[in-house]
DNA sequence: AATATGCACAACCGCCAAAGA
DNA sequence: TTCTTTGGCGGTTGTGCATAT
Protein backbone atom coordinates (compact mmCIF):
# COMPACT_ATOMS: atom_id res chain seq x y z
CA UNK A 1 0.00 0.00 0.00
CA UNK A 2 1.83 2.38 -0.84
CA UNK A 3 5.10 0.80 0.45
CA UNK A 4 8.38 1.54 -1.60
CA UNK A 5 10.25 -1.87 -3.02
CA UNK A 6 12.43 -2.52 -0.75
CA UNK A 7 15.12 -2.39 -3.87
CA UNK A 8 14.54 1.10 -4.13
CA UNK A 9 16.85 1.96 -1.46
CA UNK A 10 20.12 3.28 -2.95
CA UNK A 11 23.40 1.12 -3.44
CA UNK A 12 21.30 -2.33 -4.21
CA UNK A 13 23.00 -4.48 -6.03
CA UNK A 14 21.24 -6.39 -8.96
CA UNK A 15 22.15 -9.18 -11.40
CA UNK A 16 23.63 -12.58 -10.76
CA UNK A 17 24.73 -13.64 -7.31
CA UNK A 18 28.27 -13.90 -7.26
CA UNK A 19 29.84 -17.34 -5.25
CA UNK A 20 31.25 -15.30 -2.44
CA UNK A 21 27.44 -13.14 -1.89
CA UNK A 22 25.98 -17.36 -1.97
CA UNK A 23 28.68 -18.00 0.73
CA UNK A 24 27.77 -15.28 2.99
CA UNK A 25 24.10 -15.79 2.52
CA UNK A 26 24.48 -19.47 3.64
CA UNK A 27 26.36 -18.36 6.00
CA UNK A 28 24.25 -16.16 7.99
CA UNK A 29 21.10 -18.84 7.37
CA UNK A 30 23.08 -21.26 8.82
CA UNK A 31 23.54 -18.83 11.89
CA UNK A 32 19.71 -17.42 12.01
CA UNK A 33 17.88 -19.70 9.92
CA UNK A 34 15.85 -18.82 6.81
CA UNK A 35 13.44 -15.84 7.82
CA UNK A 36 13.73 -12.62 9.47
CA UNK A 37 14.86 -11.41 5.65
CA UNK A 38 14.89 -7.89 6.23
CA UNK A 39 18.00 -8.02 8.74
CA UNK A 40 20.10 -9.87 6.38
CA UNK A 41 21.10 -7.19 4.17
CA UNK A 42 21.95 -5.14 7.24
CA UNK A 43 23.64 -8.28 9.23
CA UNK A 44 25.87 -9.33 6.22
CA UNK A 45 26.81 -6.70 4.63
CA UNK A 46 25.12 -7.65 1.14
CA UNK A 47 24.14 -5.24 -1.07
CA UNK A 48 21.07 -7.18 -1.82
CA UNK A 49 17.41 -6.14 -0.77
CA UNK A 50 16.07 -8.77 1.94
CA UNK A 51 13.58 -10.08 -1.20
CA UNK A 52 16.63 -10.84 -3.73
CA UNK A 53 17.89 -12.72 -0.55
CA UNK A 54 14.95 -14.79 0.65
CA UNK A 55 14.50 -15.92 -3.60
CA UNK A 56 18.43 -16.48 -3.77
CA UNK A 57 17.83 -18.86 -0.82
CA UNK A 58 14.57 -20.35 -1.71
CA UNK A 59 15.23 -20.90 -5.52
CA UNK A 60 19.22 -21.98 -5.54
CA UNK A 61 20.67 -22.63 -2.20
CA UNK A 62 17.91 -24.17 0.16
CA UNK A 63 19.36 -27.99 0.43
CA UNK A 64 17.45 -30.67 -0.75
CA UNK A 65 16.89 -28.83 -4.54
CA UNK A 66 16.81 -31.18 -7.56
CA UNK A 67 17.71 -28.82 -10.49
CA UNK A 68 17.09 -29.84 -14.12
CA UNK A 69 16.45 -33.20 -16.02
CA UNK A 70 12.95 -33.73 -14.96
CA UNK A 71 11.70 -36.90 -15.33
CA UNK A 72 8.90 -38.62 -17.38
CA UNK A 73 6.88 -38.64 -14.11
CA UNK A 74 7.32 -35.15 -12.97
CA UNK A 75 6.46 -33.86 -16.40
CA UNK A 76 3.27 -35.77 -16.14
CA UNK A 77 2.76 -34.58 -12.58
CA UNK A 78 3.38 -31.02 -13.43
CA UNK A 79 0.85 -31.01 -16.39
CA UNK A 80 -1.56 -32.63 -14.20
CA UNK A 81 -1.57 -30.15 -11.38
CA UNK A 82 -1.69 -27.76 -14.05
CA UNK A 83 -4.58 -28.58 -15.31
CA UNK A 84 -5.68 -29.01 -11.79
CA UNK A 85 -4.54 -25.90 -10.35
CA UNK A 86 -4.09 -23.63 -12.45
CA UNK A 87 -0.98 -21.88 -13.06
CA UNK A 88 -0.22 -21.94 -9.06
CA UNK A 89 3.10 -23.25 -9.29
CA UNK A 90 3.62 -22.52 -5.15
CA UNK A 91 1.01 -25.18 -4.86
CA UNK A 92 2.65 -27.11 -7.38
CA UNK A 93 5.84 -27.16 -5.76
CA UNK A 94 4.11 -28.30 -2.50
CA UNK A 95 3.82 -31.79 -4.06
CA UNK A 96 7.63 -32.05 -5.56
CA UNK A 97 9.50 -30.76 -2.50
CA UNK A 98 12.87 -30.97 -4.83
CA UNK A 99 11.66 -28.40 -7.06
CA UNK A 100 10.82 -24.80 -6.32
CA UNK A 101 8.21 -23.03 -8.05
CA UNK A 102 10.58 -20.59 -9.66
CA UNK A 103 11.95 -24.50 -11.41
CA UNK A 104 8.16 -25.86 -12.30
CA UNK A 105 7.44 -22.16 -13.83
CA UNK A 106 10.06 -22.34 -16.10
CA UNK A 107 9.71 -25.74 -17.37
CA UNK A 108 6.11 -25.23 -18.12
CA UNK A 109 6.58 -22.25 -20.02
CA UNK A 110 10.08 -23.48 -21.88
CA UNK A 111 8.95 -26.98 -22.30
CA UNK A 112 5.37 -28.37 -21.26
CA UNK A 113 3.42 -25.04 -22.50
CA UNK A 114 3.87 -25.15 -26.70
CA UNK A 115 3.77 -28.84 -26.49
CA UNK A 116 0.51 -29.15 -24.33
CA UNK A 117 -1.29 -26.56 -26.07
CA UNK A 118 -0.33 -27.98 -29.66
CA UNK A 119 -1.80 -31.08 -28.79
CA UNK A 120 -5.21 -30.26 -27.15
CA UNK A 121 -4.77 -31.35 -24.39
CA UNK A 122 -5.31 -29.65 -21.25
CA UNK A 123 -7.37 -27.32 -22.78
CA UNK A 124 -9.17 -27.18 -19.39
CA UNK A 125 -6.38 -25.57 -18.21
CA UNK A 126 -6.09 -23.50 -21.26
CA UNK A 127 -9.33 -22.32 -20.65
CA UNK A 128 -8.58 -21.23 -17.55
CA UNK A 129 -11.47 -23.28 -15.74
CA UNK A 130 -9.56 -24.70 -13.32
CA UNK A 131 -7.28 -22.15 -13.01
CA UNK A 132 -9.58 -19.95 -10.73
CA UNK A 133 -8.36 -17.00 -9.86
CA UNK A 134 -6.17 -15.98 -6.84
CA UNK A 135 -7.89 -16.84 -3.79
CA UNK A 136 -10.26 -18.65 -4.84
CA UNK A 137 -9.16 -22.09 -6.09
CA UNK A 138 -8.71 -23.02 -1.98
CA UNK A 139 -12.80 -22.22 -2.10
CA UNK A 140 -13.41 -24.42 -5.17
CA UNK A 141 -11.46 -27.00 -4.02
CA UNK A 142 -13.41 -26.97 -0.24
CA UNK A 143 -16.66 -26.14 -2.00
CA UNK A 144 -16.23 -28.29 -5.51
CA UNK A 145 -14.50 -31.06 -4.04
CA UNK A 146 -16.11 -33.61 -5.90
CA UNK A 147 -15.87 -31.66 -9.26
CA UNK A 148 -12.16 -31.23 -8.93
CA UNK A 149 -11.30 -34.66 -7.82
CA UNK A 150 -13.10 -35.96 -11.00
CA UNK A 151 -11.17 -33.53 -13.11
CA UNK A 152 -7.99 -34.68 -11.64
CA UNK A 153 -9.81 -38.69 -12.05
CA UNK A 154 -9.88 -37.43 -15.82
CA UNK A 155 -6.35 -35.85 -16.17
CA UNK A 156 -4.68 -38.78 -14.85
CA UNK A 157 -6.92 -41.18 -16.83
CA UNK A 158 -5.40 -39.07 -19.60
CA UNK A 159 -2.04 -39.67 -19.16
CA UNK A 160 -2.40 -43.14 -16.72
CA UNK A 161 1.19 -44.78 -16.69
CA UNK A 162 0.68 -48.72 -17.02
CA UNK A 163 2.06 -50.49 -14.08
CA UNK A 164 4.84 -51.30 -16.17
CA UNK A 165 5.59 -48.50 -17.28
CA UNK A 166 5.84 -46.99 -13.65
CA UNK A 167 8.53 -49.14 -12.62
CA UNK A 168 10.37 -48.88 -15.18
CA UNK A 169 13.15 -46.13 -15.27
CA UNK A 170 13.23 -44.35 -18.54
CA UNK A 171 16.60 -44.29 -19.79
CA UNK A 172 17.71 -40.62 -18.65
CA UNK A 173 19.87 -38.59 -21.35
CA UNK A 174 23.81 -38.87 -20.32
CA UNK A 175 22.86 -35.74 -18.11
CA UNK A 176 24.46 -33.19 -20.40
CA UNK A 177 25.03 -30.47 -17.83
CA UNK A 178 22.72 -27.94 -18.31
CA UNK A 179 24.50 -24.34 -19.18
CA UNK A 180 23.85 -22.57 -15.97
CA UNK A 181 24.95 -25.83 -13.88
CA UNK A 182 28.27 -25.66 -16.06
CA UNK A 183 29.10 -22.07 -15.92
CA UNK A 184 28.11 -22.09 -12.45
CA UNK A 185 29.71 -25.78 -11.55
CA UNK A 186 32.98 -24.51 -9.79
CA UNK A 187 31.09 -21.87 -7.92
CA UNK A 188 28.26 -24.39 -6.80
CA UNK A 189 31.01 -26.80 -5.59
CA UNK A 190 31.77 -24.22 -3.05
CA UNK A 191 28.64 -23.88 -2.24
CA UNK A 192 28.05 -27.80 -1.42
CA UNK A 193 31.10 -28.09 0.46
CA UNK A 194 29.74 -25.23 3.04
CA UNK A 195 26.12 -27.31 2.81
CA UNK A 196 27.86 -30.52 3.09
CA UNK A 197 29.76 -29.04 6.58
CA UNK A 198 26.10 -27.91 7.24
CA UNK A 199 24.20 -31.33 6.85
CA UNK A 200 26.82 -33.23 8.68
CA UNK A 201 25.91 -30.79 11.33
CA UNK A 202 22.41 -32.00 11.32
CA UNK A 203 24.30 -35.51 11.81
CA UNK A 204 23.06 -37.53 8.92
CA UNK A 205 24.81 -36.16 5.77
CA UNK A 206 26.90 -37.88 3.61
CA UNK A 207 29.79 -36.00 2.19
CA UNK A 208 29.52 -35.82 -1.72
CA UNK A 209 25.88 -37.11 -3.43
CA UNK A 210 23.81 -37.15 -0.54
CA UNK A 211 20.35 -38.33 -1.34
CA UNK A 212 17.40 -36.16 -1.14
CA UNK A 213 16.26 -37.96 1.75
CA UNK A 214 19.54 -37.80 3.84
CA UNK A 215 19.75 -34.08 2.94
CA UNK A 216 16.32 -33.68 4.17
CA UNK A 217 16.56 -35.22 7.34
CA UNK A 218 19.77 -33.17 8.55
CA UNK A 219 18.46 -30.20 7.64
CA UNK A 220 15.21 -31.14 9.28
CA UNK A 221 17.94 -32.48 12.48
CA UNK A 222 19.37 -28.79 11.69
CA UNK A 223 16.44 -26.89 12.69
CA UNK A 224 15.02 -28.91 15.15
CA UNK A 225 18.55 -28.12 16.75
CA UNK A 226 17.79 -24.39 16.18
CA UNK A 227 14.95 -25.02 18.17
CA UNK A 228 13.10 -22.81 15.72
CA UNK A 229 10.83 -25.25 13.35
CA UNK A 230 7.77 -24.71 16.00
CA UNK A 231 7.96 -20.81 15.32
CA UNK A 232 7.55 -21.74 11.24
CA UNK A 233 4.61 -23.74 11.96
CA UNK A 234 3.48 -20.92 14.36
CA UNK A 235 2.93 -18.36 11.56
CA UNK A 236 0.89 -20.68 9.20
CA UNK A 237 3.24 -20.44 6.76
CA UNK A 238 4.09 -23.88 5.46
CA UNK A 239 7.89 -25.22 5.56
CA UNK A 240 8.21 -24.24 1.82
CA UNK A 241 6.73 -20.60 2.58
CA UNK A 242 3.80 -21.40 0.84
CA UNK A 243 1.29 -18.55 2.43
CA UNK A 244 -1.86 -19.06 0.35
CA UNK A 245 -1.39 -23.33 0.41
CA UNK A 246 -1.26 -23.73 4.03
CA UNK A 247 -4.13 -20.96 3.55
CA UNK A 248 -5.63 -24.12 1.52
CA UNK A 249 -4.42 -26.20 4.51
CA UNK A 250 -6.59 -24.52 6.81
CA UNK A 251 -9.97 -24.10 5.03
CA UNK A 252 -10.27 -27.46 3.28
CA UNK A 253 -8.89 -28.85 6.17
CA UNK A 254 -8.19 -29.07 10.11
CA UNK A 255 -4.40 -28.74 10.01
CA UNK A 256 -2.00 -27.78 8.90
CA UNK A 257 0.68 -30.23 7.49
CA UNK A 258 -0.60 -33.46 8.03
CA UNK A 259 -4.15 -32.58 6.87
CA UNK A 260 -2.67 -31.27 3.42
CA UNK A 261 -1.09 -34.41 3.14
CA UNK A 262 -4.57 -35.90 3.66
CA UNK A 263 -6.42 -34.03 0.94
CA UNK A 264 -3.36 -35.12 -1.32
CA UNK A 265 -3.81 -38.26 -0.74
CA UNK A 266 -7.52 -38.72 -1.06
CA UNK A 267 -6.57 -36.52 -4.69
CA UNK A 268 -4.74 -38.79 -5.81
CA UNK A 269 -5.48 -41.78 -4.37
CA UNK A 270 -5.34 -43.66 -7.38
CA UNK A 271 -1.76 -44.31 -6.58
CA UNK A 272 -0.42 -42.36 -9.66
CA UNK A 273 2.58 -41.06 -9.08
CA UNK A 274 2.92 -42.69 -5.57
CA UNK A 275 6.16 -44.15 -4.52
CA UNK A 276 8.08 -44.04 -7.31
CA UNK A 277 9.30 -40.47 -7.22
CA UNK A 278 9.06 -39.71 -4.20
CA UNK A 279 7.28 -36.68 -5.55
CA UNK A 280 3.94 -36.85 -3.55
CA UNK A 281 4.64 -39.43 -1.30
CA UNK A 282 6.85 -37.38 0.85
CA UNK A 283 5.48 -36.40 4.44
CA UNK A 284 4.65 -32.99 3.68
CA UNK A 285 2.74 -32.70 6.98
CA UNK A 286 6.55 -32.50 8.63
CA UNK A 287 7.28 -29.04 8.85
CA UNK A 288 10.66 -29.67 9.70
CA UNK A 289 11.58 -31.59 6.31
CA UNK A 290 11.57 -28.85 3.94
CA UNK A 291 11.81 -25.40 4.34
C1' DA B 1 33.62 -18.32 -39.68
C1' DA B 2 30.15 -15.05 -38.69
C1' DT B 3 25.57 -13.93 -37.69
C1' DA B 4 20.78 -14.86 -36.41
C1' DT B 5 17.56 -17.26 -33.85
C1' DG B 6 15.86 -20.11 -30.19
C1' DC B 7 16.18 -22.06 -25.71
C1' DA B 8 16.94 -22.42 -20.75
C1' DC B 9 17.30 -20.42 -16.53
C1' DA B 10 18.22 -16.92 -12.99
C1' DA B 11 16.58 -12.85 -11.31
C1' DC B 12 13.51 -8.85 -11.00
C1' DC B 13 9.01 -6.47 -10.61
C1' DG B 14 4.45 -5.58 -9.08
C1' DC B 15 0.76 -7.04 -6.54
C1' DC B 16 -1.51 -9.29 -2.67
C1' DA B 17 -2.36 -11.06 1.95
C1' DA B 18 -1.04 -11.74 6.70
C1' DA B 19 0.84 -9.97 10.85
C1' DG B 20 1.87 -6.48 13.93
C1' DA B 21 1.76 -1.69 15.81
C1' DT C 1 -10.18 -0.72 13.31
C1' DT C 2 -6.82 1.22 10.44
C1' DC C 3 -2.37 1.61 8.66
C1' DT C 4 2.32 -0.04 7.91
C1' DT C 5 5.56 -3.56 7.22
C1' DT C 6 7.00 -7.86 5.61
C1' DG C 7 6.94 -12.09 3.15
C1' DG C 8 5.29 -14.66 -0.69
C1' DC C 9 3.47 -15.55 -5.38
C1' DG C 10 3.01 -15.26 -10.34
C1' DG C 11 4.35 -12.88 -14.46
C1' DT C 12 7.92 -11.10 -17.00
C1' DT C 13 12.51 -9.87 -18.45
C1' DG C 14 17.54 -10.27 -19.15
C1' DT C 15 21.49 -12.96 -20.16
C1' DG C 16 24.33 -16.57 -21.80
C1' DC C 17 24.74 -20.71 -24.46
C1' DA C 18 23.50 -23.83 -28.33
C1' DT C 19 22.00 -24.54 -32.76
C1' DA C 20 20.75 -23.21 -37.39
C1' DT C 21 21.64 -20.58 -41.48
Amino acid sequence: MGRPPCCEKGGVKKGPWTPEEDLVLVSYVQDHGPWNWRAVPTSTGLMRCSKSCRLRWTNYLRPGIKRGNFSNQEEKLIIQLQALLGNRWAAMASYMPERTDNDIKNYWNTHLKKKFTKTGAGAEAKSGRWAAPKGQWERRLQTDIHTARQALREALSLDRVPPSAKTEQLPQPPAPASQAQATYASSAENIARLLECWTHRGGSGTAGKVSSESRSTSVSAFFNDEGVSASNSGTGRTPAGNTRTSKAEDAGTAGPGPSFSMLESWLLDDGVGHGDTGLVSVPLGDPCEFF
